[in-house]
DNA sequence: TTGTATGCGTTATCAA
DNA sequence: TTGATAACGCATACAA
């Protein structure tokens, strides 16, 4: 058995004037409730909207107006962002609620291949939004040179790598890796290391160098370890890269709060106690800071504010204002749990 | 230190059209690339295209056209969808796939609020979108009633609950959580309980069915505890209800994997193993399953499957065929791993 | 093969 | 307070 859908006619402006009996120009004014219509005109002209089902066709009227009160939300690579990156959702979110409040369609694009990238690009060139944000750029990006072509505004979460100059919202990664650091090491441990991820981002390269940062002198390439992803089974491997380099390790930091709870797991399998043989800190407060046992001492990304910042950064953009030049950088504060 | 956006003024087609020497009508051919046009003149527009920097307006393209190229996605209260349901990812990426190898622009769209809820309205009405996927609507959405006012060709990803003659594409929760509870009875389990999650959804209510079925005469109330959420700190609560209600327990069906996984921290804290004591089984086959110690033993969601299918339903009655009435449902494989 | 003209559904300008 | 009418940028039927 089959259904075959029913596409209806839609009504215009045009049928809803001659069904009140006045002209497009009224109708236009009730629809968009501008002064000067009389009541009479009024009480005619919605209960003819109502009769009709008229609803407005965007597309003219973003043909007219120039302008599609729509921004869109790019997001790369979703494989690695959803499944790794846990914040992926806050920032849509606090982005979303941001442009909402400014009444603005947020849509949200998926670039999964070089086919989405072309459509995307065609998509953003045409109109259909009035501007931009940005997720976790790479170098080179096709997509960023269009909107940069296009002069539309834009806005990144994260540093957009080959341009500083375009605006932006994000963390301090190194001035955060470092402050963590300490706070490790002044709980009394002398052999502490790192799970470094995604040297090639970066975020993932700035944590590394706050650690730097914090150890100074003692700092001892030995105890760092090299994952390619800020992901669970890299922190496992990696953690089992440090025991064997240097068993008498007694802290450790994780460059994300994933790679944390595999470094766990690696030092429960090895015998390890958690925090009492070894203090272990992650980084994102994300959803699997609370979830480990012991839950993670971690810093905290503001998520749901960097999304909210970059949409405040196009608003601004919108309206005409202008921007700060070097992008905001939001707070991080340090959460305290058990594992370290 | 500010900088001000450089808005430019965007070439249209004739801006092209007397850059090349020709008319309107021929650029647009070539644009579209259609035939009947000379090579010469081709090569002029094209030259003068790269020239101008002209780039198509989607706005008055879909004005002429009557559509958009694109569909949209809603995502329902993502705030327990992007937190709790570990496959939303993956529905969108099959959903994207799909609808990007025809060549049409998935846009996602985010409900969060009431004020949400009526603007995304107004854009589906407003012609943006040529077709709609809905994941997890509830009961009387608004949304799905606009889009069936609208005759706006849909799919569901899971059943909409009052609206059983809409395609949709889903699982068949209750013959999969019976063949799993089957399972595990067949491991040599006698007290075999459940937490039940989310009762108030079909999912929910239909994996207990499941469970129950699969019981018989064995079905004991007793040991079935329900939590409100798909969510870890819930499977810990329920697998403590669990406990306390029946010591001799050893054997638990949990609603999904996070919840199962919840039902392990609690198993572990009551100085049960697993699956030598007890035998755990989840559902959903969610990145959960994989991290948890023991790996879950589950049901796999063909969760990109989901996406694809609702993507084509969309595509079919996009190009005006008829689709399948009462929905598809999807293949569910039983996954064992090490927790039963 | 190319040009011309019309319409898509709105908003906005100007008279009335 | 209202009604004509001209854009907006494009596709397309028809004429050349």
């Amino acid at each position: 058995m089959v259904s075959v859908p029913a596409r209806r006619k839609r009504a215009t402006i045009h049928d809803v004037a001659v069904e009140a009996g006045v002209s497009r120009g009224t109708v236009s004014r009730v629809v968009n409730d501008e002064p000067y219509v009389s009541a009479n005109a009024r009480a005619a002209i919605e209960a003819a909207i109502e009769k009709v089902g008229y609803v407005p066709n965007n597309a003219a009227r973003s043909l007219v107006m120039q302008r599609s009160q729509a921004v869109g939300f790019i997001v790369h690579e979703p494989h690695s962002l959803f499944l790794e990156d846990p914040n992926i959702g806050d920032i849509l979110l606090g982005a979303n609620t941001a442009l909402s409040h400014a009444d603005y369609q947020m849509v949200c694009l998926i670039i999964d291949s070089d086919r989405d990238t072309a459509r995307v690009a065609r998509y953003l060139s045409g109109g259909f939004v009035d501007g931009v944000i940005i997720v976790s750029a790479r170098q080179n990006d096709p997509i960023t040179r269009v909107v940069e072509k296009l002069g539309l505004p834009t806005a990144f979460v994260g540093h957009p790598p080959d341009l500083r100059d375009l605006p932006f919202v994000g963390i301090d990664n190194r001035t955060s890796a470092r402050a963590l650091t300490e706070r490790l090491l002044d709980t009394g441990r002398r052999r502490v290391g790192m799970i470094a991820a995604a040297l090639d981002r970066d975020s993932g390269a700035d944590r590394l160098a706050g650690f730097t940062d914090a150890l100074g002198d003692a700092f001892d390439s030995n105890l760092v370890a090299s994952v390619p992803l800020y992901a669970y089974a890299a922190g496992v491997a990696g953690m089992r890269e440090l025991l064997q380099r240097s068993p008498e390790i007694d802290g450790v930091f994780a460059a994300s709060d994933a790679v944390a709870a595999g470094a766990l797991e690696a030092l429960r399998d090895a015998g390890r106690r958690v925090p009492e043989d070894v203090g272990v800190v992650g980084f994102d407060d994300s959803a699997w800071a609370r979830r480990t046992q012991p839950p993670l001492s971690t810093v905290h990304q503001p998520a749901s504010g960097l999304g909210a910042g970059a949409a405040e950064l196009v608003l601004q953009q919108l309206r005409g204002e202008a921007t700060p030049v070097g992008g905001l950088l939001l707070q991080t504060p340090i959460v305290w749990r058990g594992s370290a």
